[in-house]
RNA sequence: GGUCGGAUGGCCGAGCGGUUAGGCAGAGCUCUGCAAAAGCUCGUACAGCGGUUCAAAUCCGCUUCCGACCUCCA
């Protein structure tokens, strides 16, 4: 019926059909974020991008084990020896406890991911809770003549491991290049032997709050080891997807693969997914560029940016609406034409269960059903599969305005299609105060009152209930076959 | 500076050798007490300059802009 489902693979830089290693089950690493303040915008549509991939992978019939992680140690500021832990740094400005920040943000991310109806992964393990893996992978490492150890730190050899592994292959960049251009600043360096070489472990300095017991003496894990040592332990040393941000090949995921072989001599995961950027006027949003944007302000349009507040599910149909490998410009123009594009949709995802039949069909729902899982297909193009959607969205006002027909088995498969891939597999859901009870009742009371007064052809008073309605956000539509309303 | 990506109609955004993307906005029409909604019709775009080809937004080269990475970043 469908294609097979393409995934482009960064390692190869080509869309590949995807076989998993051990279908039906599907393993999939996704590095999550580092507790240090508040999720933004960017990192959530990473995340959303994974939803994606974890919801269809699972609607295909997979047994996913989606693991995400939560960094809560480690991840210095620089690479400098007197990097600080960037947690513990916030800390001592806060006079908070480490943990307590962790603990912080952990909750409000998963606040906002829930807003943004994210299904949780599998596994969700913290770095904290995984510092004895993390050790016993460093140990393995050294044991395997790859890592050396500086007064209590141990530093990976970049260089020695480039002999006889591609350490560049991820990222493309030429090695010679990369040492060429850092070999001046190694002055200063004198802990490591190569500029391009990063920690495993790092010693604790007196003051550093954040620390662990070690063979090396008491320090905490290295910025990429907890991702390997986690990914090993529950997915294996060898799974399906890894994935994350674009921004993390050249380093994070680079050195990961790195590890990885010196670990276990095998390339972690088979095939490699980045997701682009979230753009401001052209420009990467980034906390360092301050022009990033909190789900809240989002929310209530409290940003200096914005018009007005955008529901969470405007702004996951707004995401949806471009590549996961494209970059995606963010403006109040786009904003709002996603905001009525996704109520369209919703509305027509209300309707197609009302469908009248016939015994015939003028609209065929199983060549529409063949493009929209094409198009997933084709590296989860949920862009095309949402303008699939929109022909759907065409064809379901055209039945219910009498101007095409459907027979009963063809509803079904329109309906059934409608759902899980609106659903399912996007993750979109009603979110207007509709479909509860009491505000069923409430309208239907209304409207009952005001179809009264409009036999009466007091249409004053018809207009005035409609236009009171509309100012707390319902919309009131005389049809043919009676009145309809929505909420937003 | 090095490496790698982009430039698509008023806006957002797919496509990546030949066929309509789609959404929003705009115009007209139908329906309607009015409105809204919905349907139909219309806008005929691919940065510029060369080249390859029967055929290029799509391949190649050059130019101009823009961005990302090279330091933590989703």
């Amino acid at each position: 019926m469908t294609s097979e489902l393409k995934i482009y693979n960064t390692l190869t830089r080509e869309k590949e059909i995807f076989k998993p290693l051990n279908a039906p089950h599907v393993g999939l690493y996704v590095c999550g974020p580092t507790l240090y303040s508040h999720a933004h915008l960017g990192n959530c549509r990473t995340f959303l991008s994974f939803d994606i991939v974890f919801r269809y992978l699972k609607h295909l019939g997979y047994q996913v084990r989606y693991v995400r992680n939560i960094t809560d140690v480690g991840h210095l500021e620089s690479d400098a020896d007197e990097g600080e832990d960037k947690i513990a740094k916030r800390a001592r400005l806060e006079k908070l406890e480490p943990m307590e920040i962790v603990q912080l943000y952990a909750v409000d991310f998963h606040k906002v991911l829930d807003d943004f109806n994210l299904l949780p992964p599998s596994i969700e393990p913290t770095a904290s809770g995984h510092i004895i893996e993390q050790i016993e992978m460093t140990k393995k490492i050294m044991e395997n003549g790859l890592a050396y150890e500086v007064d209590g730190t141990i530093w990976f050899d970049v260089e020695k491991f480039a002999k006889t592994y591609p350490y560049t292959e991820l990222s493309g960049r030429n090695l010679d290049e990369m040492l060429d251009g850092t070999r001046d600043n190694l002055e200063g360096q004198s802990e490591k032997r190569g500029r391009l070489d990063f920690a495993l472990w790092k010693k604790a300095k007196p003051e550093h709050i954040m620390r662990w017991p070690s063979p090396w003496g008491e320090g905490f894990p290295g910025w990429h080891i907890e991702c390997s040592a986690m990914s090993t332990k529950y997915l294996g040393e060898e799974f399906d997807i890894h994935g994350g941000g674009m921004d993390l090949i050249p380093t994070h995921h680079t050195n990961e693969i790195a590890q990885h072989q010196a670990c276990h001599h095998k390339s972690p995961a088979r095939v490699w997914m980045h997701t682009n950027m979230l753009t401001v006027n052209g420009q990467k949003m980034s906390k360092s560029l301050g022009n990033s944007f909190l789900p809240h302000e989002l929310f209530t349009g409290s940003h200096k940016l914005l018009e007005r507040g955008y529901s969470p599910m405007t702004v996951r149909f707004f995401m949806l609406q471009a590549h996961y490998r494209s970059t995606l410009d963010f403006s109040n123009t786009a904003l709002q034409a996603a905001e009525k594009g996704y109520q369209r949709l919703m509305n027509a995802l209300k309707l197609v269960g009302g469908l009248k039949t016939s015994d015939t069909s003028t609209c065929r729902i199983a060549e529409l059903k063949a493009d929209i899982y094409n198009a997933l297909n084709d590296d989860f193009n949920t862009s095309v599969a949402i303008a699939g959607l929109f022909e759907g969205v065409r064809i379901i006002n055209s039945i219910n305005d009498g101007k095409d027909t459907i027979t009963t088995s063809d509803k079904d498969l329109l309906q059934k299609l409608f759902k899980e891939i609106t659903e399912d597999v996007l993750g979109l859901k009603e979110e207007s105060g509709a479909g509860s009870d009491k505000v069923d009742g409430l309208m239907n009371l209304i409207l009952e009152l005001r179809k009264d007064v409009r036999a009466k052809k007091d249409f004053a008073t018809s207009d005035k209930i409609r236009d009171e309605l509309l100012k707390v956000g319902i919309q009131v539509k005389d049809g043919k076959d009676g009145v309809t309303w929505t909420s937003n």
